[in-house]
DNA sequence: TAGGTATTAGGACAATTGACCTAGAAGCGT
DNA sequence: ACGCTTCTAGGTCAATTGTCCTAATACCTA
């Protein structure tokens, strides 16, 4: 097999494994066993698990910006592209209840072991942030963008958190549907509008 | 010195290092010489780190509900006790950017080592969820109580998760702001009130 | 002070980790 | 078929992990 295959498929590998178990917690082995390769031959493709983690990260980078980019393709107004990014929390559901999310997850054991790469793993925050930013910018909210694209990705970091804590799909599209009225609020212009509560939670 | 002083001493050094450096990237080695003991003492007090882990939850437990305790015997009205869950974001601040919260950053954890501590960790979010909620039925809110613990809840992880990946307190002030602003237009009876958004942040 | 219990230090243990080396297999252009 | 580069398997290495044992010390009671 040719090298750069090769390591796409353990970019991928310790892709998975480091949201599904985390960063330290993945070994090299954990990650030759599932390519199917020996564990002494990882060093010809990376020498340092740093230097995977870094591969990981670029290849999440690609993956999160031509998500991104083809959401911002598709002619759509900018408040349901938002949507689109809301209803991540209803698409991923499972994965989220089970790992939480990719992106806050790894920043967080990053932050905890002081990791070099902490940064770069915030780029992906970054990512979303500004594509957000520019949603509400399109959307008619230029003063309060980027802070409005910081509430919105907090809101679901802490929808993650919670349903990775307590497992509870109801919770997720109680919270899903609070975004949206809360968005729907967020129209320029629109009177007055309370965030409403929907009380479907057992 | 006696045993359960030196146990206490272990339980506490632990509790700081796990929150700080997380679980699994603690050593025992760590906590020994944090306490300064040697290393093989440890097994005198704690067979297991499992069990140690264990040992820091329920002391974690129990510093939590003595704090929410004090709130609650002090004379205030509901949505000031609730206030104070929200002002820990501003208390806690410095270490929160540093290492996220506590509670959220140690279920995700264990959520990941898919261990068996995980559900006993949840119950710290329990605490604030069922304190939160009598806050919430004590201020009339009784129907919807569990939805508007839950959802403040969920900033509160949001807010933690972000600060710790941006490290920026504007933010945090900004968001701690926001859910202020949240908390007053959810009093009974109040015309509506719409989420108001402080543009601060840089 | 004597005797027994409670507590400690230091080290041994196997297992696992990331890192690294080397001999050789596989692939490819000539 | 040749030679050269690319790639791989298996193993070694020191360090660290949680666990566990044992001899010695500290402490307290009688």
């Amino acid at each position: 097999m040719v090298a750069a295959a090769t390591r796409q498929q353990i970019v991928e590998a310790a892709d998975r494994l480091f949201y599904e178990r985390g960063f330290e917690a993945t070994s090299f082995a954990d990650i030759a066993g599932t390519v199917g390769l020996s564990r002494g031959n990882f060093y010809y493709h990376f020498k340092t698990k740093d230097e995977l983690l870094d591969a990981v990260i670029t290849h999440r980078l690609l993956k999160t910006r031509s998500m991104l980019d083809g959401w911002e393709a598709k002619a759509e107004a900018p408040d349901e592209r938002i949507l689109s990014f809301v209803n991540l929390l209803i698409v991923n559901q499972t994965k989220i209840m089970a790992h939480g999310c990719p992106v806050g997850t790894l920043c967080g054991e990053l932050a905890k072991l002081d990791h070099i790469a902490k940064s770069r793993a915030a780029e992906l925050f970054d990512l979303f942030r500004h594509w957000l930013s520019r949603q509400f910018r399109a959307f008619g909210r230029e003063a309060e963008a980027d802070a409005l694209a910081m509430h919105i990705l907090m809101r679901s970091q802490g929808v993650a958190t919670l349903a990775a804590a307590y497992c509870d799909e109801i919770f997720v599209r109680n919270e899903v549907e609070n975004m949206r009225a809360w968005l729907a609020a967020q129209r320029p212009g629109t009177p007055v509008f309370p965030e409403t509560h929907s009380q479907q939670h057992s």
